[in-house]
DNA sequence: TCTGGGGTCCTAGGACCC
DNA sequence: TCTGGGGTCCTAGGACCC
């Protein structure tokens, strides 16, 4: 049997898409601190930062942070509305130049990708010839920079886009992997959040190096199935193809009031817009659908999820609207106000696809 | 730190079937 | 009606990603 080629994946992230989008659309705000997420209505606004520059961060406003808190932060920075349909454009298009270097092309998100380019190179030498050419071409097409990794599997080429950023370009080879990784936290390998680098840490864990270091049974006995995956993770192990077809499973929309409300007309009413805009999109898609949850999240924070199975497909707007309103009448107290409601639809089935086969 | 919105995957218990 | 084991589907909650 001939041997498998080692393959050569390149992990590209555009660096912080959607102020750099920004930037680029409005030049006068070039080199000031910009910020894209929620209203700050002068630090009294919900939600929080969804992207920030550079000079923004300098501040210490970085994505996640509550909105209320980047004002505070930084009041002088420009803040702008996530200008969703925007960035998306501009995905689209840096996703098709993407695409046209690689054997298998992997979207994740709107501004990351893996590319598969063991057969367009002979050897990591080539590889970092033709990340340096997409990086240049992207620039030339979009006017933006992005960073990019270049590794033997998804994991270190994610890491290593990661490591020198903005503008950056990382080549990690398979016999350099260990040393590589090891230094790094525990919090840069793929799926360890807050939680689970907290456990870690208590465990002693801290670094990449001292994971690969611990026992393995310990790990699997601790994390399941996780455990085993963290343990290959931190030796530079990860044989997970470039996915090529992605396919969905699950659509939602949900939103904060911009009060809590214990207002059960209200919450009805919104119950029937979110409906609505699902619905829109439900059928532009040409998606069926079976399962409905519905989710609510009180005041303080606490959430909760109620769903329901159909025993049978539909895309009737009637449908999402009367189970999304069955749904929640548990859940409508005079005495409990809502922060959040929310609506998913999954169990899709796609009709597209159906006409396809049966062509 | 008073915490958005769009997703995916995993786990664990229970129902139900053979 | 004491009652095994495997498989699948459903539900609620949680961790994680961008």
């Amino acid at each position: 049997m001939a041997k498998k080629r080692k393959r050569i994946i390149f992990h590209i992230d555009m660096d912080h898409f959607f102020t750099a989008v920004e930037e680029r659309e409005r030049p006068e705000i070039k080199g000031k601190p910009v910020v894209v997420g929620a209203n700050p209505k002068e630090g009294t606004g919900r939600g929080v930062v969804s992207t920030s520059n550079y000079e923004a961060r300098k501040y210490g406003v970085k994505s996640g942070i509550p909105i209320a808190r980047a004002w505070r932060l930084c009041p002088n920075a420009v803040y702008l509305g996530v200008n969703y349909s925007l960035y998306q454009k501009v995905s689209a298009q840096i996703m098709t130049i993407l695409q046209g270097y690689a054997d298998k092309f992997e979207r994740w998100g709107l501004d990351e990708a893996f590319l598969d380019v063991t057969s367009k190179v002979k050897d990591f030498k080539e590889a970092e010839k033709l990340a340096c050419d997409i990086k240049k071409d992207v620039y030339k097409q979009q006017r933006l920079t992005c960073s990019i990794g270049v590794g033997p599997n998804k994991l270190v080429a994610k890491i290593g886009s990661d490591f020198n950023k903005p503008d950056g370009l990382t080549v990690v080879q398979s016999e350099d992997a260990k040393q590589f990784l090891d230094p790094l936290g525990v919090r840069k390998l793929l799926w360890v959040g807050r939680k689970t680098e907290n456990r870690l840490n208590t465990m002693g864990i801290k670094t990449i190096g001292d994971l690969a270091n611990y026992d393995a049974t310990v790990l699997a006995e601790k994390f399941g199935v996780a455990g085993t995956q963290l343990y290959l993770m931190a030796h530079g192990i990860d044989d997970s193809d470039v996915h090529e077809h992605w396919e969905r499973k699950s659509m939602s929309r949900e939103i904060t009031f911009e009060e809590d409300t214990s207002d059960s007309s209200l919450i009805l009413d919104t119950i029937d817009a979110l409906s609505e805009d699902l619905h829109q999109e439900l059928t532009a898609s040409n998606f069926l659908f079976k399962t409905t949850t519905l989710k609510i999240r009180y005041e303080n924070f606490e959430t909760h999820t109620h769903t329901k199975t159909m025993s049978f497909f539909t895309d009737r707007l009637k449908d999402i609207q009367k189970t999304g309103k069955e749904l929640a009448q548990n859940y409508l107290h005079p005495n409990r106000r809502i922060r959040l409601i929310g609506i998913k639809l999954s169990n899709l089935f796609s009709t597209e696809k159906q006409t396809r086969l049966t062509c």
